[in-house]
DNA sequence: TTGTTTTCTTTACAACTGTAGAGTAATCTC
DNA sequence: GAGATTACTCTACAGTTGTAAAGAAAACAA
């Protein structure tokens, strides 16, 4: 199931997240959400969601006079586009300098690091237990 | 020492690892070392080469009629940017789920996992032997 | 049924990004 | 020193992104 890579922008991000935790939803209620954060008007909103549309990172359905909006691609399929597009950029799409990178980069606590350790263990005895792929 | 986040584009990237692999080097030899992979002209190699030194991402010194093009900041900072970036629009910020989501989507080899774990082991000794933060 | 509110539609616009042609100036080669 | 070559400067232009005003239509309220 390899479906091609979507790359959001910053304001689309914003976007797809309030669509995602309050799907199916309308412009109005995502422009209200977001209006504390981002100072957007709703002609803002509206607009960028309909770009959204346009480019398949959104559906709609029209109900009359209210127009419902709901993600067209997973949280999963916006984080991997984001990761990969970094990945390829920034380290050649070497994938193990990049995490080495970013544990070398940041403060980890000791918990973490364990917890990191953890799921490698978890991430190799799920690997061995199914040579399919 | 904390400097900005630097955020560059695809085009900014491809070019930016020519310059640290050459500098100082002319906009002409940048070119021609992106031309099997990009087909760009001289013209827009140097227009975003000029445009990068605007935004301080290059400097330049003039010796007669050559231009001289170094790096104003280094891969590592640029790395930094892009993947603060990405954790901060695609994981809120949140460091360990970042890793959690690369280790599970990869299909890392035995033998990266092990290298992972090293890593880890080597961060906490190193966290460990110095609590000046 | 008419004024008010809500939601949608259309249009615009400036900044940024990718892309490059045309013209000019300096330098090299015979 | 004149043509060829090299490198630079200036200008342009279309597409994307962030941002929104103005106007139209539908729904609600009195």
């Amino acid at each position: 199931m390899a479906t091609r890579d979507y790359e959001l922008t910053e304001a689309e991000w914003e976007i797809i997240q309030v669509v995602w935790e309050h799907e199916p939803c309308a412009a109005p209620t995502v422009q209200e959400e977001l209006e504390s954060r981002k100072k957007w008007t709703y002609s803002t909103v509206k607009t960028l969601m309909d770009r959204m549309v346009g480019k398949g990172l959104l559906t709609t359905e029209r109900i009359r006079n209210l127009i419902l909006y709901r993600s067209a691609i997973t949280q999963k399929q916006a984080r991997r586009g984001e990761v990969m597009k970094t990945l390829t950029r920034a380290f050649g799409g070497a994938f193990t300098p990049m995490m080495q990178f970013m544990l070398e980069s940041n403060a980890l606590s000791s918990k973490e690091l364990t917890e990191l350790e953890a799921m490698i263990r978890r991430k190799r005895r799920r690997g061995r237990e199914s040579t399919r792929k």
